[in-house]
DNA sequence: GCAAGGTC
């Protein structure tokens, strides 16, 4: 039997699953392996891919547009990375085992992943599948028990998608830059079904914040003693209309405030839920600025080197089946989280605050293993995991939120912290303040200042890497592993710049051209609409659906891609002006 | 040269 697994490390956890780790790592070349083992009488080879090994490719190999003759290709066809041409040498070799059984992660692209292995490798499309929703010792031996079909639907889906993209990609990628080509040799322009509306989102914040009228508003507060410490007591009414009015509020005020109740509310803060990628993509940011493509470059080197779990992973949860105990005594190894972990072997029963996202991997979490040599950055996300697994299974913290309340209509807030709980190992990344203080119905305070002010509204922030990396994964927008490179993809384009995200007058001008000539297509219902199909096409199988599917894309871009070509150097020289007055 | 999606 040959069983086909997405990559390599999952080909090793299944064949320790079903051998109960009595099997043989055999070597194919020096750095690529498969594995043997004995199980009921049979001979079970796992050979792992590493993602696709087959990509879409041009058959007329120009660059030139409209392209819609694609054919599936060797990945390294394409890229010359050669390892993937031994993966499939590899696959070659079994192109005669009768019992084939698929073990790819169980969504659209595992499905193709396998699929593509099949036809293309194995010549044999008589295959059954594992179906497993994590790679734990139950899961992989209930799917092993329980061989189901290939699910058609998801590689329909799967390679419907692909060639969606590509076709959509390939095309105005090539248009755009055989248009401003007629004026410079060198510049590569590019869009996509992700890029487009992502490009669009920076778009129109900067047109949020072009087009934003600040108000002008008085604000009055006071500065009041408190057990010689000086606080800011503000006024109700956030915003005052004019001056006239703060001076009027400032008439009415004695010398002192009067306490007249103080209303407490007792809270308690969950811990955390365990990361996801796309969590720590945005904690990884807000604590050390790294950017998120970095952030999973750093993770995959940790995972690699054996520090961590799988990394790509939109997971929140931890199930049981990982030994979290062992792991934290293993953590012990560490000074500085000795004094977090304590409490936690203390603990009768220690469950982590699982979120609601799942996935095939679970969350990130530190496998336990000590690790040696780091440098700067995986020493910083280290400790951001393991901080944020202790925290995950630590106990609430308790605040309590005080509202100091005053007959002058003036208020305080402030919180105090009752039990740190988990907040303890987070303390050194919480900005929160608190504070400790005893007000008392009837106290008065002394009022040491008044201060007014003139201050206007603020325009919407702009986006960082993170922010707007967060806001595509809620418009469901590329994949928690493709985001961070997308966003690459756009400022390497030179479309977006700076650390809070401008767009440039480049990244603009491609947005004007698709908006002025072909309005449907950076749309983002057309892509709404595409997943729609896709979905249906991955419950309900059906051929003549990925036809239309693609034909339909094909007859939007030939309309569009004729009408492109007939104002190509117009465009060219629209894009090109724009280049040059920015780098002359 | 180009996409987006897997992977290392």
């Amino acid at each position: 039997m040959l069983i086909i697994a997405e990559k390599p490390s999952v080909a090793r956890k299944i064949s320790s699953f079903l051998s109960n780790n009595h099997f043989k790592i055999i070597k194919f070349t020096r750095t690529i392996s498969f594995y043997y083992f004995k199980k009921d009488n049979k001979n079970i080879y796992v050979l792992p891919a590493i993602g696709h090994l087959y990509t879409i490719s041009d058959i007329n190999r120009k660059f030139d547009y409209p392209a819609f003759k694609y054919q599936w290709v060797p990945s390294y066809y394409e890229d010359r990375i050669l390892a993937k041409k031994y993966y499939i040498a590899m696959f070659n070799k079994f192109k005669n085992e009768k019992e084939v059984v698929v073990a790819t992660d169980y969504d659209i692209e595992g499905e193709l992943i396998g699929y593509n292995i099949l036809r293309f490798a194995l010549n044999n499309l008589n295959a059954k599948r594992m179906i497993f929703s994590a790679i734990t010792y139950t899961d992989i031996l209930r799917a092993y028990n329980n061989l189901g079909p290939i699910n058609y639907g998801y590689y329909l889906a799967g390679e419907t998608r692909h060639i969606v993209d590509w076709l959509y990609g390939i095309n105005l990628s090539r248009a755009l830059t055989k248009a401003v080509r007629h004026y410079n040799k060198n510049i590569i322009l590019s869009m996509g079904r992700v890029q487009g509306p992502t490009l669009k989102l920076a778009f129109i914040r900067e047109k949020e914040i072009e087009n934003f009228k600040p108000e002008e508003y008085y604000t009055i507060n006071l500065i009041v003693e408190k057990d010689n410490n000086q606080l800011k007591f503000k006024y109700i009414k956030e915003r005052l209309n004019s001056r006239e009015e703060a001076k009027k509020i400032k008439e009415g005020l004695g010398e002192y405030l009067n306490v007249i109740d103080i209303i407490r509310k007792d809270l308690n803060v969950d811990p955390p839920h365990p990361y996801n990628l796309t969590d720590i993509q945005l904690d990884s940011y807000r604590y050390y600025k790294i950017n998120p493509k970095n952030t999973l470059s750093v993770l995959q080197k940790l995972y690699e080197k054996g520090y961590i779990s799988y990394p790509r992973t939109s997971s929140q949860k931890i199930p049981d089946t990982i030994n979290y105990k062992d792991i934290l005594n293993r953590l012990y190894f560490f000074d500085q989280y000795k004094k977090y972990i304590d409490p936690l072997l203390d603990k009768k029963i220690l469950r982590p605050n699982n979120g609601k996202k799942d996935d095939v991997h679970p969350a990130i979490y530190p496998t336990g293993l000590i690790p040696k040599n780091l440098d700067k950055l995986e020493r910083l996300l280290y400790d951001l995991i393991v901080r944020r697994f202790i925290a995950t299974f630590s106990d609430k913290s308790e605040e309590i939120l005080y509202y100091i309340k005053t007959k002058e209509d003036f208020y305080y807030n402030y919180k105090e912290i009752k039990y740190k709980g988990w907040m303890d190992i987070y303390w050194i990344f919480l900005k929160e303040q608190y504070r400790n203080y005893n007000f008392y119905k009837g106290e008065k305070l002394k009022i040491l200042k008044i201060d007014i002010r003139k201050s206007k509204t603020k325009p919407p922030t702009r986006y960082n890497q993170a922010s707007l990396l967060k806001k595509m994964e809620e418009l469901n927008l590329g994949t928690k592993s493709t985001r961070a490179e997308i966003l690459n993809i756009l400022f390497k384009r030179g479309y977006l710049y700076g650390r809070s995200i401008y767009i440039t007058d480049l990244g603009r001008e491609i947005i004007y051209i698709f908006d002025k000539y072909y309005p449907e297509i950076l749309n983002i219902e057309l892509t709404r609409k595409i997943e729609e199909k896709l979905n249906k096409l991955q419950d309900r199988p059906d051929e003549s659906m990925k036809e239309g599917i693609i034909n339909n894309i094909i007859e939007i871009l030939s309309n569009l891609l004729s009408d492109f070509k007939s104002k190509e150097e117009l465009i060219g020289k629209e894009i090109y002006e724009v280049i040059k007055k920015n780098y002359k």
